[in-house]
DNA sequence: TTGAAAGCGCTAACAG
DNA sequence: CTGTTAGCGCTTTCAA
């Protein structure tokens, strides 16, 4: 069995209280006794309950994370951004993938309560926008990661993505693009925002919004490859074609290679998040970078204050950048 | 503040004892009384604290899970593999990345026994072993992820690294490569375990081992271009490279773009861990590839069952398979 | 400077 | 079938 603050005590010959102070390095304690507290404790490999003093009102030091999917590098590159920010904190996390489940982001909303964990960061659109509500109000401080507008009266930290979505479509127009298709990720906020940006860019361009041009395809490899089948399959299919995450771009790229149609040559595509891979593939994907390591801290310090006080409610919002590499060019 | 169970006790009119009992499912309990103490926990949206619970003795539900760095493909996948199995059998997962920092390592460890998981799985080769074994004896049950003889006496599942470097490497030596390299991991078991394979299929091939040709570094982008630029600027660089994970072969391969040598007319490249990165890049990656899945679902029921009974000690070794793409290439 | 004791929310005998 | 009660390990007044 693991020791307790009692057997600490016992064998120091103190009491369980004067244990308590030196752990917690609080109240005043003779230099003898908190060295031979000290001393008991190494020798004992003596390590606090969290949850007795968790239960005593102390902080657990954890936050929850609920993602759509690690293995999405963007979502990877994102939880280990957070995992460096809120170690330099003192904090740790529980991250939880959801694979857009609600029945296990609701388990894992529960779970976050249960543990009692200081606050959360909600990197998933829930399928259920209300619990996030009742949990921000009646549980813990949330953060929203990357849904800026969705629950006007939380804390978010996003990048623009109206003004993502702008700054990709247009670079497409820019290059003589006139039939530019989009796909976006089903259930994701911040894909309908990007969507804005690109009727946005379309109008300015004198482009019309062609319904058919836009397409939803789960976040994977196949996702953005099946999109690609049905864009070529229409009988005026697009020269370009903006995808809403990387991995979706990359999708495409990859069908369009099995499909000896050359990018960006034949065909330009621009994906969003200059995740890894973006940086990988051949050509390299032209992309929309995130400014993840300083969203990430914006994330966690929102997080951390407005646990304290509730000073207004922020909302912050980051500029996306255009990361031109080679698998958008101009029509010919 | 939140509900507690006596608060439901009160509202429902019965004892605190009745509220566990149906909270827990156990004992007996008169259907109305059961409905009603529902229906007041439905009302006031109670959540049982999860820390009294495990003060008393209840499990916690949670495994703590070590990896060196989640922005690794290769360590995202698996998280995200542990994740599914665990949350089928009703656990959760703390997730922590060290970056190979050995005092991480240790706040981790100490973190996971204060928190009281249930045990957990370490995909770090710890800088420091014997907090491994002090934790396996002293505190929980622990599933070693990739590093199977490193403590004999510890459960261990990971793929058959030396037969892994093994294939690998006869694989570039069936092309008729005669001066192979190999770049490894620093600090990582498993690196030294595919060196073994390494050099086993170099002795079979009847070539001699050159220690000039073998590389540490660390496993980013910019270690395998690294590595790269040391090898070329040998007077007789190698014909082909053997790096001991996916994202050390993808360096080199963008470094040696840039460097305008052509893979794989011109230099063979294999990697390791068929992560997705290995799929998308052109040419596509020759790797090696480990069943990730029943890996994890192997290392989740070990871990819950050794923390029942302990039926001696347990590895699991498991088969990695060659995946022939296209950078490796007959030696001409 | 130290210690006694109450209480955090819950579970598990044990009584009724 | 239901309730009483004694802890679980720790923090925190409050006295000494």
């Amino acid at each position: 069995m693991q020791p307790t603050i009692y057997d600490v005590a016992k064998q120091a010959g103190v009491s369980i209280a004067t244990v308590s102070k030196v752990v917690n390095n609080k109240g005043r304690i003779g230099e003898q006794t908190k060295k031979k507290v000290i001393a008991i404790m190494k020798e004992l490999n003596y390590q606090p309950n969290a949850f007795a003093a968790a239960l005593t009102g102390k902080s657990t030091q954890t936050i929850g994370v609920i993602i759509p999917d690690l293995a999405n590098p963007y979502f990877a590159e994102l939880a280990k951004c957070l995992e460096d920010e809120a170690h330099k904190m003192g904090f740790s996390l529980m991250i939880c993938s959801t694979d857009n489940n609600s029945e296990k982001e609701e388990t894992y909303i529960n779970l976050f309560i249960r543990k009692k964990v200081d606050g959360c960061i909600l990197a998933s659109t829930l399928s259920n926008p209300q619990l996030v509500t009742e949990l921000a109000i009646q549980y813990m401080p949330v953060v929203l990661a990357g849904q800026a507008i969705l629950e006007k009266d939380l804390p978010a930290v996003s990048v623009h993505d109206q003004q993502g979505g702008y700054i990709a479509t247009t670079h497409l127009t820019a290059l003589g693009h006139q039939r530019i298709a989009i796909i976006m990720e089903p259930k994701a906020f911040s894909s309908l925002e990007r969507l804005k940006g690109y009727k946005k860019a379309l109008k300015e361009a004198g482009l019309i919004y062609d319904e058919n041009l836009v397409m939803t395809a789960d976040a994977t490899l196949t996702g953005g490859a099946d999109a690609f089948r049905l864009f070529v399959d229409m009988e005026q299919p697009p020269t370009a074609i903006f995808a809403c995450n990387d991995v979706l771009a990359i999708g495409v790229c990859q069908e369009a290679h099995r499909a000896s149609i050359h990018i960006p040559d034949e065909l330009s595509i621009i994906g969003f998040d200059n995740t890894i891979l973006a940086s990988v593939t051949s050509p390299p994907l032209t992309t929309v970078a995130q400014p993840l390591r300083e969203m990430s801290r914006q994330m966690i310090t929102t997080l951390l204050t407005s646990s304290n006080e509730k000073r207004g409610n922020q909302q912050f919002v980051f500029e996306p950048q255009l990361v031109n590499r080679q698998s958008t060019a101009k029509l010919n």
